[in-house]
DNA sequence: GCCATTCATCAATGAATCTTGATTTGGCTA
DNA sequence: TAGCCAAATCAAGATTCATTGATGAATGGC
């Protein structure tokens, strides 16, 4: 059974939102094996530096990434909280449309 | 670990789509107690008709929905299979994001 | 200080998307 | 058949988003 608040609702659509993207996916495909720098992704990603840096952007924004800085290099990693709210979200979804029908009050 | 084909891209991409809108979100909040027919949605989620249609088509483009008619009523229900993939593709996250970092091989 | 490197930001363009209101399609009932 | 109802579709306008190229900020080496 599912409850979402108009604030769950909110940051819901805004990490779907943030992963609808697929050069985004493929950003968190990286970083599903841990940390990388932005200057490793670049290369990976066959994007142009301005571009990678709005995505990252839209991730962190999102709540999906965290980022570090070190000296001239900023590295991001996936955000273990968001994954996992994220899963608990999705898991909370109880596929049983095709078990027995909750038949509407109104439109029988 | 997390390989994802292009087509695996498209795909996902466009799920996440489908879920990055509030209006949609609370439709899959409705259908995860089970199957609603468009009147009831109509009534439950305050939107006009031709948007809540539109939102419903989103949805079911994107493979997340399914939908039966009788008579003049349009039934939805989400597809377990859907479903299913979807907490399959989270899951398949691992948060890691704090544990030892794997070191870039050029940005050090 | 000076220059190169790394990354973020800005402005502008075009594309995709959302939203609205009107129209259409199909099914039911009288 | 005529009329009503549920739902889908269409066209038009508004908004949001992705993308590009140029510029700016911070760091480190010389």
């Amino acid at each position: 059974m599912l409850f979402l608040t108009p604030k769950d609702l909110k940051r819901a659509a805004r990490w779907f939102h943030a992963l609808s993207d697929e050069t985004r996916l493929q950003i968190i495909e990286r970083l599903s094996d841990g940390e990388q720098c932005v200057c490793d992704l670049t290369d990976m990603l066959a994007t142009t530096q301005s571009l990678l840096s709005f995505h990252l952007k839209t991730l962190k924004e999102a709540g999906i990434l965290t980022d570090r800085r070190e000296g001239r290099w900023a590295y991001y990693s996936l955000s273990p909280e968001a994954i996992e709210e994220l899963q608990q979200f999705i898991g909370s979804l109880k596929p049983r449309g095709r078990g027995p029908r909750v038949s509407s009050k109104r439109c029988v």
